[in-house]
DNA sequence: CGCATTTTATAGCGGGCACTAGAGAAAAGT
DNA sequence: ACTTTTCTCTAGTGCCCGCTATAAAATGCG
């Protein structure tokens, strides 16, 4: 698999000790690479291919470091991966909880994460759908791909929440069936996102999230 | 690995993917399993767990053969995921083409796709969701992932396809568009294909198939 | 300068992977 | 009976997996 040919293109450990680690000084060698960027290459690496697909050599080529450097600065591959995921929610996975956070309806806020779906599952440059959906189904590790599952779940609930809170506030009917319209937000984004690996566009996924909008009651 | 001694030499009795019956009877010590068999228990356990997922100590587990048995029947792992792949399309992946082949409009035979997927993905006994959108995502063979994704595709093209004829034949508006009625189908079966390997209840994904009919303008 | 501490590169561990060689076992042909 | 053909069983093959023992390198401290 191809994943990055270039590494090792600084000689030296830099010369200005990155200061912005701890508060005391490191007391031994210092380390030679920046986590920070090791981890996103990890994050990407691991959203392109998934939990198993990608190894610890794959992992050790795209991040610039040998195996004895990941496994002390991140633990072993799932304590890897757990902080990736953690990472990814917050930098890539976050557009959810913003919508249902900061729109005024329900129904707005579902609209802007279908779009944002659409656009962020597409984006040129970074691997397509969403690494919570992909990267650990059939999974050797049921741990792993439970604790995704429970993340997708959580999810939905979080989008059914949303819509009870503006079925309370008057802005939904009464009778709207809020569990089943969260559920099927959940299945649109989703499907978008395993479209999006079989590789359709932005502008076919935005038809897609304007169709399904069209099941909301008029508010 | 490309040197099997006795691939495809026609004067074999035909192992092919039917022995319907054999004229004359096989030269040498017969088979000791029952060959059907082994393959559906095969197409069980790729189904739950995929391609990468499933080893070939697993299958020969499930299957009651050993390795040998395995690769005299089925050729290699590979090849036998793709007999596995065809045979679960014509045992439980052929609904959705019964529904386009036999239901008077696209409308119902759209309605009935969805109504079938809600019932055969939570169906009990047998592994939830569908072998060609879970069993080959994040492959390290992109052979495998590659053709599971161009089945996909090739469903999709299908609904469309009939959208078109049902459009053509006056049952449904000329503007409508067809692309992006068969791709919100496509997306809804795949996530209603998650949703159940999620947890979801065969109600829940006929509440969602009812959502998502909400969308086709009346005829 | 030692000396302690931490990270680095090298090299390899045990184990599971897909796969197969070789010999025996069970049938039909002669 | 004997041969031929085909399948089954045992016991591996080499390879890659996640992971680590070891020692050299690079820092701060006294």
């Amino acid at each position: 698999m191809a994943m990055r040919p270039e590494t090792d293109d600084e000689s030296k450990p830099q010369d200005g000790p990155h200061p912005s680690r701890r508060q005391g000084k490191p007391r031994g060698r210092p380390r030679s690479f920046d986590r920070e960027t090791a981890l996103e290459r990890a994050i990407l690496a691991f959203w392109e291919h998934g939990y198993e697909a990608t190894s610890v050599s794959d992992l050790t080529r795209v991040m610039g470091i040998g195996a004895p450097s990941l496994y002390a600065a991140f633990g072993d591959k799932r304590s890897l991966f757990e902080e990736v995921v953690r990472a990814y929610g917050a930098r890539y996975g976050s557009f959810g909880d913003r919508a249902l956070a900061e729109e005024p309806t329900a129904r707005a806020a579902v609209e802007r994460m279908l779009r944002e779906a659409a656009a962020g599952y597409t984006e040129p440059g970074r691997p397509h759908g969403c690494l919570v959906l992909h990267a650990a189904t059939n999974c050797t590790t049921p741990e792993v791909e439970e604790s995704l599952r429970e993340r997708r779940n959580a999810d939905i609930a979080a989008i059914e929440s949303r819509i009870k809170a503006g079925i309370a506030a008057g802005e939904l009917s009464a009778d709207v069936d809020a569990a089943a319209l969260a559920r099927h937000t959940g299945a649109m984004i989703q499907g978008m996102s395993q479209q999006s690996r079989d590789g359709a566009t932005k502008e076919e996924l935005e038809a897609l999230a304007e169709l399904a909008m069209a099941i909301w009651p008029r508010s």
